[in-house]
RNA sequence: GGAGGGAUGGCCGAGUGGACGAAGGCGGCGGUCUUGAAAACCGCUGUGGCGUUGAGCCACCGGGGGUUCGAAUCCCUCUCCCUCCGCCA
């Protein structure tokens, strides 16, 4: 969410963020209309309650019944006047609160200027591609092969974009989830935390997923329970509606959780394969922090997940996103991709970004610099840390051999048992 | 699933229609006293909104709604916690 008094003070500015976001149906306009009716109706209403208040206050003191009726008579009316009055602005702020809600983050200065995906800039590469003298298989096919991923049975029990690891896959996720946790636990200062996948609406609006996204999002209508898309969800929402105490920040958590994504919207595109399924594992890093501390934690938390990718000796590259594929909530935001041989092409595995404040409003989290200092809010962060199935997919096809077999990188030996080939 | 009880400030806890943003205690901060500390005593000690730029006003006693001239207090509803019974592990 923004801030209202930013918005009334340059609103112009926000209209322009509006146009480089590529969001023109943002309710800027709406917003500012509605909280301006809302503080007129807001003194409105409180200097009636003002009067009724010293007037009741009156009556309260006065002993003689007959004087006391006449008091009573006279402020009678106000009752239903006031009613009126407080309706009015209750509908006017539960629509100016949902128009604020469905206004996305400003981007931060340094975010090129670009109207979608193809405008934004690749900022780093590292590692050497692999040269393949045999013919690349994708993972899929490798999966199969080896038997360890299952896919059609995956669509058995579950539909179209579920799969099942079997034997060494599922032992090399565990061996992923379990290595990558202690690396940034042991390594990059985090704390673990194993929430609930099962959220409240209320967590949903904080992070952003709600009201705007809840078509992606798998939804129990019973018990008005969301499944996670990301850890991010329940991690940020830890701490909603606190103040944080003078010393507390920064905070950095990280936990590993499956997600789960409806990709209603693409029916039909990247369907081979484990790329982009319904239900998938990720580690997530999530940080609070000051905000003056927040362009200079973005960039630490980018090398965290960077380091993943160089420990595990894939070639990835950085790729900052430009205005237009910038998320609802993100400031700025850089991907992390993983190249993949089989299928060529660079896979997105982690999203690292700063949502300033856009969060920590929504969600209510401040903390309190000094004893006695006023509350300000918090800057928050996250970036996977990374996301699995498709760094299965980037592993199998870049150490894939040409007897079909697998070489297990070195890091996740040891959480493997020593097994170094899969085949 | 059934029956009952409860939610008050950082914490404990009083308050069942008007003098209550809320007694009292604890904790915290400041002061007096002291060489220093402790004790004692005195004072202060929540969050936000509108407005001003530090006048003032308003709201908040789990959330929301209602009754009333007036609600922490009465009614409805939701959430959470506790006790007992049942069920499941």
């Amino acid at each position: 969410m923004l801030d209202i008094k930013f918005m009334r003070e340059y609103p112009d500015l926000v209209q322009e963020a509006m146009v480089k976001l590529n969001a023109p149906d943002a309710p800027v306009a709406e917003a500012l209309a509605l909280d301006r009716r809302r503080r007129e109706l807001l003194q409105e209403v409180e200097t009636l309650r003002a009067e009724r208040k010293a007037v009741s206050k009156k009556i309260g003191h006065t002993k003689d019944p007959a004087q006391r009726q006449a008091l009573i008579e006279t402020t009678r009316s106000w009752g239903d006047q006031l009613a009126g009055l407080e309706e009015a602005l209750r509908t006017v702020e539960t629509q100016f609160r949902e128009a604020m809600l469905r206004i996305p983050n400003l981007p931060d200065p340094k975010v090129p200027v670009g109207k979608d995906e193809h405008e934004n800039v690749v900022v780093k590469t590292w590692g050497e591609r692999r040269h393949f003298n045999f013919p690349i298989v994708p993972h899929w096919e490798l999966g199969e092969e080896l038997d360890i991923i299952d896919i059609r049975r995956g669509v058995k029990l579950s539909g179209s974009r579920f799969y099942v690891l079997k034997g060494l896959g599922a032992r090399l996720q565990r061996a992923l989830i379990n290595w990558m946790l202690d690396v940034h636990i042991q390594e990059h200062g985090y704390v673990e935390i194993l929430p609930p996948v099962l959220v409240r609406s209320a967590a949903l609006v904080g992070t952003g997923n709600l009201p705007k996204f809840a078509e992606n999002l798998y939804h129990d209508a019973e018990e008005d329970l969301w499944l996670i898309p990301t850890a991010e969800v329940p991690v940020t929402n830890l701490y909603r509606e606190e103040i944080l105490p003078p010393d507390s920040l920064p905070i950095y958590h990280v936990a590993y959780t499956p997600c789960f994504r409806r990709e209603k919207a693409a029916a039909g595109k990247d369907t081979r394969g484990i790329k982009r399924v319904h239900q998938f594992d990720k580690v997530e890093m999530v940080k609070f922090v000051e905000p003056e501390q927040s362009d200079a934690e973005l960039m630490r938390l980018l090398d965290n997940a960077e380091d993943i990718a160089r420990r595990l000796q894939l070639p990835y590259r950085v790729v900052q996103m430009c205005t237009g594929d910038l998320s609802f909530t993100a400031a700025i935001k850089y991907d992390v991709e993983l190249w993949a041989p089989g299928s060529e092409e660079w896979l997105e595995v982690s999203s690292v970004s700063n949502f300033k404040d856009f969060q920590a409003r929504r969600a209510n989290i401040r903390y309190r610099p000094a004893a006695g200092a006023p509350t300000r809010f918090v800057h928050t962060l996250n970036g996977s840390g990374l996301a699995l199935p498709r760094v299965m997919i980037a592993i199998l096809e870049n150490y894939q051999e040409p007897d079909g077999s697998v070489i297990v990188p070195e890091v996740l030996r040891p959480y493997m048992g020593g097994i170094d080939s899969i085949c």
